[in-house]
DNA sequence: GTAAATTTTTACCATTTGGTAAAGCCACGA
DNA sequence: TCGTGGCTTTACCAAATGGTAAAAATTTAC
C-alpha cells in the first residue's frame, strides 16, 4: 500500500532537487544529454557528485525529470490559443507568447532544440503522446477558421512550424543574433514587431 | 624550406579523409562536439581509431575542419542574392535555395546548429569573419530596395532571420516533424507552398 | 537531550575516452 | 628482390566519467 512517491518532500529535499535540477538545465542546455557530466552539474548546483545521485538516481533521470517538467510550460502558449476567439487575434497572440516564451525560458528552449537535434531519444514518447494530439487539434482548429473563410488559404501545420521557428530561433541561436545584431537593446522588440508584421500580412491578406 | 601542407595527398589519404569527415559529420552532427566519440566516428568510418589519428591531429582538428568546409557551402546561397533582380524574386528565390539546402544537407545544417546551441565556441571567429560581413552587406542591399519603395516597409535584419529560422527547422527538427506529419512524402514541397506564400504575402503587401 | 532518520562527505571503482608509441604491413621503384 | 616510405594495427596509458559503499555529520521527532 505504501509508495515511495508518497512522502512529502522535506524542505532540504525541495531546495536540493531545485538547485540540481536548475544546474543541469543551464549545463544539459549547452552540451547536450552526452555532452554534459555531472561534476559539471555538481559544481553549478555547488553540491557533491554523490549527494546528487542522492536526490537523482543518475543522470539520465535528471535528464528525463526535466523534460518532463518542461513539456507542460511548452504546450501551455499553444493550449491557450482559443476557437472563440478572433482567428488571427488568437493566432497573433500565440506568436507573441511564443517569443516571450524564448526570451523568458532560453535554457528550456535549448534543451528541447538538443534533444530533438539529436533525435529525441528520451522524449519520443512525450512528442507523440502529448505533443501531436495537441498539435492535431489546433490545426484542425485553425483548418475550420480556414473553412469558414475567417482566415485565407494556408497550410495549418507548416505555418505552426513556422511560427516555433521563428520565435525559438532566438533562444537557440542567441549567440548568432548576439553576433549580427551587435548589443542592441531592443532585439527583443523589433522581433516582435517583424514577427507580428510578418505573420499579420500572411493572416490578413484578402 | 619544405611545408607539411605543401605535399600533394595520395588516392589514400583523399579517400581517408573523406571518409573519416563523413562519419564525423555524422556523429557531430547528432551528438554535439563533447557527446561525440573518436570511437563512434572510427566505427562509423570504417577505421581504427589511431588511423584516425594518423590522419588528423584529434578530434578538435577534425571538428574545425568540418565547420570550416561547411562555412562557405553555408552562406552560398546568401551571396547569390542579387542586387539587379527584382527585389521580392530575389528574396523568394533565397527562401527556396535555403529550403532546398536544408533537404539536402541536413547533417550540415544540424552540425551548424548544435555548434551555436553550444554558444558557438568553435566557430565564433567565422562568425564575425565572414557571417557577419556578408549579413550586413545584404541587410543593406535589403534596405536600399526599401528606400526606392521596391519593397514594403519591413526589417532586413529580422526577415534574415526567419528565412534561416524556418528553412533550416525542417532539418534540425525533423525528428519532431516527422512525428507530427505521419509519413508524408511531400513534406518538402507543402514546406516550399507555404514559405513561399508567407514571405511573398510579406513582400508584395501594398 | 537523545535516538532515529535524513543528509553529506570521503574514499573508492570499473569503464570510457582522447591520445601515443612502436611494431608490422604493403605498394612500388630500382 | 630488396629497401623505402607511406599506411595500419596492436598494445598501451593517464585522465575523466558515471556510479557505489559506508562512514560521518546533521536534522528531526519525541
Amino acid at each position: 500500500m505504501s509508495d515511495a512517491s508518497a512522502k512529502k518532500p522535506s524542505r532540504i529535499q525541495k531546495r536540493n532537487r531545485r538547485l540540481i535540477l536548475d544546474a543541469a538545465l543551464e549545463v544539459f542546455s549547452r552540451q547536450g544529454f552526452r555532452g554534459a557530466t555531472l561534476d559539471e552539474i555538481a559544481a553549478e548546483a555547488g553540491l557533491s557528485k554523490p549527494n546528487i545521485l542522492y536526490y537523482f538516481s543518475g543522470k539520465e533521470d535528471i535528464h528525463v525529470t526535466l523534460l518532463s517538467k518542461l513539456m507542460e510550460t511548452w504546450l501551455d502558449p499553444l493550449v491557450e490559443m482559443n476557437a472563440d476567439g478572433d482567428p488571427a487575434t488568437e493566432i497573433l497572440a500565440y506568436v507573441q507568447r511564443k517569443l516571450d516564451m524564448a526570451r523568458d525560458l532560453p535554457r528550456e528552449s535549448r534543451l528541447f532544440a538538443g534533444e530533438i537535434l539529436q533525435g529525441a531519444p528520451r522524449i519520443g514518447p512525450e512528442l507523440t503522446g502529448h505533443l501531436k494530439p495537441l498539435f492535431d487539434e489546433k490545426c484542425a482548429l485553425i483548418s475550420d477558421w480556414v473553412a469558414q473563410k475567417r482566415l485565407p488559404q494556408l497550410d495549418p501545420q507548416h505555418l505552426i512550424f513556422s511560427i516555433w521557428a521563428t520565435t525559438q530561433h532566438y533562444a537557440d541561436f542567441e549567440t548568432q543574433v548576439d553576433v549580427l545584431l551587435g548589443d542592441t537593446q531592443s532585439t527583443h522588440a523589433q522581433a516582435s514587431d517583424h514577427l507580428q508584421a510578418m505573420f499579420g500580412a500572411l493572416l490578413k491578406q484578402k
